[in-house]
RNA sequence: GCCCAGGUGGCGGAAUUGGUAGACGCGCUGGACUCAAAAUCCAGUGUCCCUUAAAGACGUGCGGGUUCGAUUCCCGCCCUGGGUACCA
């Protein structure tokens, strides 16, 4: 009886349906193991072969983990909400929900075929009321709290006003918005309203005016890491900067705890690297100058305070405010002229024109602190708003963006380090921190390290400025002027935001007619009729974004049904945190900073007991597409084959990639393919027509999506599974090539026939040999020690060695055989399942024990030496296992095939290396 | 520019982290079974030299080094992929 597929798989995917076989619940009598699949948006294309190699892999570690006793939390769900499925809502009117709801069930459908042990009873989808009613309550519980940089964690901002009311803010120190500085009877004398102002500078979930990328064809702001190179990341549009009222969320207070973290994260160091890039911490200080008649000091931060002796301007950035203040009256136009450039340039084109020098002279003069120098300052695009202060202090010797600047309008350059080496300052600037100090008053001759202990110290004792951290990381801009995205639980007040009740939650998206935003430009929920609350007060319009519901999604699969708590505490307490995380790198520096972000905060409330949300992360890599394509004569409708294509003037077209099977084109379903084609003629070789390919994304319009449904159908899950696997390493992106797909299928109709004898199922009850029994351990080592590493593609061989060994010696012992089938249930979870029961099993295979394996059926008593002299081997000896040197040389000196290398030479060494190689020096 | 990962047969990739390089699979070649095909099975397959074999030489991006021994470690380059970028 052949393996058939069909049957098997879809037999037990019911049975699993049936039987509920992959529901967990809490049981403190086993072991906990949490693996989670970073949930998929459901799009409308469906999955392709790409989407399930994450959850393949973690779908065998899960099961595997199952079989060695844990109780294994394995869940499901959907990112919901998202761009596509409201751009699609925009176009055909179509209400979001029900595109998401159509595909979630064809993802659904997809999902099963490949045979997942998902519990599905745990499933959640962000966009579901019961589940965004947490999501609200997060952002309430973050509106409520502030940072203390005393403590290093969020406090209730009740303690906050009661301090104010006792002494005002000067002993507070938070991580918050400037804020003048006032007194206990000042915060008294405040009304509502100015106490509410000064609240919202501290709270986690603020309120402010902040720069943000605005994307005007998507008509909605983006968080920074939504933006790359200028352009949206979805949708590839460009982005402007643009100062609104926006909510966002105070992730910068969480800097330093977000870096420490990582350390103790079983993470991949580039990843880890990535984060800490994003983080950016540097050290340095902020420096104080006076500025030339005005009762005014400008503020600067710098990483290099050593320098400031060769401080020869100062740079403002266009959006600062100092701008205003320090523009003078003759220079006023010639400023207004320049901001106004600088506002109609795109990030796309001030990132793609790095090389140009702008910029424009304000008319003051700032005061160098050390030198007393009179220095102009300037304003320029290169310097940054949103980072440091939005001023810096210009070193054109040591820095090569001042040293561009400066040449560009002819500023001077006084170097103040000595490289030892003569570094010619006419050529470029001297960027390195090492180096003596030159023309530096107080720090001449020293080292660039002491230098900068010496003058922070300097700088704080005259009061001129302070050494201080700074860090990249910006605070989450968190409104989205979206329709298809969680309502803020905010209502205004006199202009102030308002949190709704906890017991108004969840405040429901309301349904609108269309979804672009209302005539007078407010976003789309503008749109919706009766938005306030019960006492008239008007609703917030802007929607959270995209990170929002995927912050915490993981803490809900511990216990999705709770209407009491996100999570509960003994399910908490049980399942505490993700062991083990599958998904791509690209969320290294959003997803991922989010999440750990907000669950750091659940935690400083005392919600969650873990501060690091995954303990354990791996980055899949993507499968690439591999195209095929065909070569039209120009001008004509033949096609010429790739070999022969050199003597004609061809044109490449790409051809689906499911009608072509190993390179070669089935002819008759391209003329089927498009109309176009049907007349189609063909030049062949060798009486086939061979297709050009190349790697590329795998993408419809490439033709060359290939469908897991597809390969289901032809080769079946188990197959696809294991060839995914088998593809290459986990973490590497590699193409998707069908062509070694028979060898993994191959493999699997071998091991199924270990079971039959012809036609019919038949394993025997003898003892297995020694040899059996050496294959079998062998393969059990191997396959648990493969698993625990996640190296899946060395795991596939050694199954495959272990089938070829044992149908060699004719094996169909049940001791052999059965430990094999539990071995391969986390791979072929299918065809291990029916054996089992063929194996007179009336229990799913998944409540077996994984075998153990004994070292004692892997030890041989004898072993063959092979024998090298001074690293080239000539010849095996054969010696016990007890062997010692003395042994080895003798019987090598014994040997008629050394007699040519040893004679009239001693041994001066013998080296026995754990191959059980053996390496003689001769002297 | 900076950070990270990688470079091994015709192809995907192995190599217990310093120990017989090329496991396993694909592809290719030859053979068995078959009227034939499919399926299955067996043998061969890094390069060069050679009628063949034996034997040999070369071989893990390039150039050096350490070592009895280097795909693996060190130094200097080249190339590919990814991330990131006026962050002072």
């Amino acid at each position: 009886m052949e393996y058939n597929f069909k049957e098997v798989e879809k037999k037990w995917q019911s049975y699993w349906k049936e039987h509920h076989t992959y529901r967990v619940e809490t049981d403190p009598s086993k072991p906990k193991y949490y693996v989670l699949d970073m949930f998929p948006y459901p799009s409308g294309a469906g999955l392709h072969v790409g989407h399930p190699l994450g959850y393949i892999a973690s779908d065998i570690y899960s099961r595997y983990k199952r079989l060695k006793g844990f109780n294994v939390l394995h869940p499901m769900g959907y990112d919901a909400y998202g761009l596509p499925a409201e751009q699609y809502a925009i176009q055909t009117g179509q209400h979001p929900a029900v595109t998401t709801e159509k595909n979630i069930a064809r993802y659904r459908e997809q999902l099963d075929k490949i045979g997942f042990s998902y519990d599905w009873d745990r499933e959640i989808r962000t966009c579901d009321p019961k589940y965004y009613k947490w999501t609200q309550w997060a952002f309430i519980q973050m509106f409520n709290h502030w940072f203390d940089n005393d403590t290093q964690k969020a406090e209730p901002i009740a303690k906050l006003t009661e301090r104010f009311a006792a002494e005002g803010n000067k002993n507070t120190h938070a991580a918050c918005s400037e804020t003048p500085v006032f007194t206990a009877e000042e915060w008294r004398a405040k009304n509502e309203k100015e106490q509410q102002e000064i609240l919202l500078n501290y709270r986690i979930a603020y309120l402010a005016d902040t720069m943000v990328n605005w994307c005007p064809r998507l008509g909605t702001v983006l968080a920074n890491d939504e933006v790359k190179e200028g352009l949206s990341v979805r949708g590839g549009f460009p982005v402007v900067q643009k100062k609104m009222r926006q909510w966002s969320l105070r992730v910068s207070a969480y800097a330093q705890r977000l870096l420490d973290g990582l350390d103790t994260l079983d993470w991949s160091d580039s990843l880890k690297d990535v984060q800490r890039n994003w983080i950016g911490r540097s050290r340095g200080a902020d420096v104080l100058f006076d500025v030339q008649g005005k009762d005014l000091k400008l503020e600067i931060f710098t990483t290099r305070p050593d320098t400031i002796f060769g401080v020869s301007f100062m740079v403002l950035a266009p959006e600062s405010d100092y701008v205003q203040m320090l523009t003078t009256p003759e220079q006023a136009n010639a400023v207004a002229e320049y901001l106004d450039y600088v506002a109609k340039r795109t990030e796309r084109e001030r990132q793609s024109e790095v090389k140009r020098v702008t910029g424009v002279f304000t008319g003051s003069y700032a005061v160098n602190p050390f030198t007393g120098d009179a220095i102009p300052v300037w304003v320029s695009e290169y310097v940054l708003a949103g980072y440091g202060t939005g001023a810096i202090m210009a070193v054109p010797a040591h820095d090569s963006r001042d040293y561009a600047f400066a040449k560009h309008f002819d500023l001077p350059i006084v170097p103040v380090i000595d490289d030892g080496e003569g570094h010619d300052m006419a050529e470029s600037s001297y960027d390195a921190k090492a180096g003596k100090m030159i023309n530096s008053g107080i720090l001449n001759g020293m080292e660039v390290k002491d230098a900068i202990a010496r003058i922070i110290d300097e700088i704080e004792s005259r009061g001129i400025g302070h050494g201080k951290v700074n860090y990249r990381l910006r605070d989450a801009i968190f409104s989205r002027q979206r329709y298809w995205g969680e309502p803020f639980p905010v209502y205004y007040k006199d202009d102030m935001p308002y949190m709704l009740p906890e017991s108004a939650l969840p405040l429901e998206l309301p349904d609108i007619d269309t979804y672009l935003p209302t005539e007078t430009g407010e976003p789309p929920l503008g749109r919706a009729k009766n938005w306030k609350t019960k006492e008239g007060y008007p609703l917030e319009l802007n929607t959270m974004p995209g990170f929002a519901g995927s912050s915490a999604y993981y803490l809900r699969y511990m216990d999705p049904h709770n209407d009491k708590a996100l999570v509960g505490r003994e399910a908490d307490e049980y399942w505490r945190n993700v062991d083990l995380y599958l998904g791509g790198a690209e969320h290294a520096t959003g997803h991922l900073i989010y999440s750990r972000f907000w669950n750091m905060f659940l935690y400083d409330l005392g919600y969650v007991c873990e501060p690091e949300p995954f303990k354990k992360l791996i980055n899949q890599g993507m499968i690439q597409g591999r195209s095929n394509f065909v070569y039209r004569i120009q001008g004509t409708n033949t096609f010429v084959s790739a070999g022969l294509r050199k003597d004609y003037k061809t044109t490449e077209i790409h051809v689906d990639v499911n009608i072509v099977k190993n390179d070669i084109l089935d002819i008759d379903a391209f003329r089927a393919w498009m109309p176009d084609y049907a007349n189609a003629e063909f030049i062949l070789e060798e009486g086939k027509y061979v297709c050009g390919w190349a790697i590329e994304k795998m993408s419809k319009s490439m033709f060359n999506v290939v469908n897991p449904d597809t390969v289901i159908e032809e080769f079946g899950a188990d197959t696809l599974r294991l060839y995914e696997m088998f593809l290459g390493p986990l973490e590497f992106s590699k193409p998707w090539d069908t062509q070694g797909i028979d060898g993994v299928y191959k493999f699997l109709r071998k091991f199924w026939r270990l079971f039959h004898n012809g036609d019919s199922f038949k394993v025997s009850d003898a003892e297995p040999t020694k040899e059996e029994l050496k294959t079998l351990h062998k393969t059990i080592k191997k396959i648990e020690s493969d698993i625990e590493n996640f190296s899946f593609n060395t795991s596939i061989p050694a199954f495959m060695i272990c089938t070829n060994e044992l149908s060699a010696l004719k094996c169909d012992k049940r001791a052999v055989l059965e430990p094999l089938v539990v071995a391969i249930a986390p791979f072929a979870p299918h065809m291990a399942e029916e054996l089992w029961h063929l194996l007179g099993h009336t229990d799913s295979v998944t409540t077996a024990t994984f075998p153990a394996w004994d070292e004692k059926y892997l030890t041989e008593d004898a072993f063959d030496y092979p024998i090298s002299f001074n690293g080239k081997v000539r010849f095996k000896l054969q010696m016990p296992l007890t062997a010692t040197n003395a042994d080895i040389e003798a019987a090598v000196k014994a040997a008629p095939e050394a007699a040519k290398w040893t004679e009239g030479k001693t041994i001066r060494k013998i080296i026995i290396v754990p191959k059980k190689i053996v390496n003689i020096v001769l002297g």
